[in-house]
DNA sequence: CAAGGGTTTGACACTTCCGTGAACCACCCC
DNA sequence: GGGGTGGTTCACGGAAGTGTCAAACCCTTG
């Protein structure tokens, strides 16, 4: 189970060297050459980590790690040759959880790297695989939902939608987390989806789609799934 | 609401000027000057984080981080002296999550407590989002407040206005400090709108509204929430 | 006890938010 | 190409929530 790093850096020369050195580390790699790119890999697939350059073409390195952090909680650690105090803190108040300077000693980037995974992983590895919520039982990995032995036909969004939800375990989730989490990052359409397909969800699973005991709204807050 | 730094350093003059770094930046401090009197302050009480200083008397930091390590994920920062990419690595490997090297930088420190802290933070307040005042029980990741086995049905800015006053404790939350947690930061209308929902609250949760028992006004001050 | 500042109360208008139904689009598989 | 499935967008109406105002009501102080 190898963790994969999103190497972000115009130089295609220090992307190499990167990219071989971490590689040799066991992580498997992917790279963008600007903000932009990124941003699109990162929505495609999102890694387990992001190495960001400071200084990309489009627009710094800032920039990008507050617009990944509008969407996303992924780890990122800015990697740049500007050593400046001043620019750690930017860096880190721009979201970023950690902060290298180059020249850059693989060991110690593949530490820090393994450190960060460290204090993350726990919290995004799912507790459970099998949620239970009324006399629903949500099964993730074979991506269905039982009720009285019976399947329901949940479609695919429904059903991301639904473990979301479950996995929240009773807390309400915002419109713009399930955005990110069911649609994806970087999703730019009309927060409305949500609500139809809560609507649809509720036509499926609730006894009375009318007054919803289990999928019920938090007015001006979002959705939450009740046992 | 203020965090809790564990300083640990034998150099009662580092720890001085750390200390006086630290507590501008709003941190509450308490100090340890080896690696013995680190473990017991941690098991007495734990702190948000650690510092933890590379050359203690009596054992190194490397050892002091791999015990801390046996029973406790308290987020572990080494500071010290030594720059070397090797020690860099070992201190990680040792458990710590960051590794910064003197002389500091206090905004830089700061900058990185405060980027751990935003990565450790959702999973601990996991616990303790469950306030019990009274006969009431305000659950912060529901979004909800429960008396007698009941939902009672608050608003969004009612319940935000009790969760704030819940947090804090009994003490008197002036209007400005309701205004600036509840309604954001930079809001421009009228004070009074807090008596407003105040009152509003008091007709959904005190038994009496009329003579409140447990949203009680500090006159010239504001209200607190009394037990 | 009268004045004055702070607080409570009730009413009202305004805004925001959600549910709903229907139409539209994209894709896939016959 | 047509039908089916699933996803997205849109507009609207009603309900819920919010801010403002003014009058009534304290409590405190001189």
């Amino acid at each position: 189970m190898a963790h994969s790093l999103l190497l972000v850096d115009d130089e295609p020369r220090i992307r190499r060297v990167l990219r071989l050195a971490l590689e040799d580390e066991g992580y498997q790699i992917s790279e963008a050459a600007n903000g932009f790119d990124a941003l699109a890999a990162l929505r495609r697939e999102p890694p387990d980590v992001v190495l960001l350059d400071l200084m990309l073409p489009d627009r710094d390195g800032f920039t990008v790690c507050r617009e990944i952090r509008r969407n996303s909680d992924v780890p990122v650690i800015m990697v740049t040759a500007r050593t400046d105090s001043h620019d750690v803190v930017a860096g880190l108040e721009a979201g970023a959880d950690d902060y290298v300077t180059k020249p850059l000693v693989a060991k110690e980037l593949s530490a820090r790297i393994r450190a960060l995974l460290r204090r993350v992983e726990p919290a995004s590895t799912r507790t459970s695989d099998l949620y239970v919520v009324g006399d629903l039982e949500i099964d993730v990995g074979a991506a269905e939902v039982v009720r009285d032995g019976e399947v329901l036909p949940l479609t695919r969004t429904e059903f991301k939608l639904l473990a979301e939800l479950a996995c929240a375990e009773g807390k309400v989730c915002s419109r713009e987390q399930l955005l990110s989490q069911v649609w994806g990052y970087g999703y730019f359409g009309d927060s409305r989806i949500v609500d139809v397909h809560i609507r649809r969800l509720r036509l499926k699973i609730e006894h009375d789609p009318a007054t919803p005991k289990h999928l019920v709204t938090a007015r001006g807050l979002g959705y939450r799934l009740v046992n």
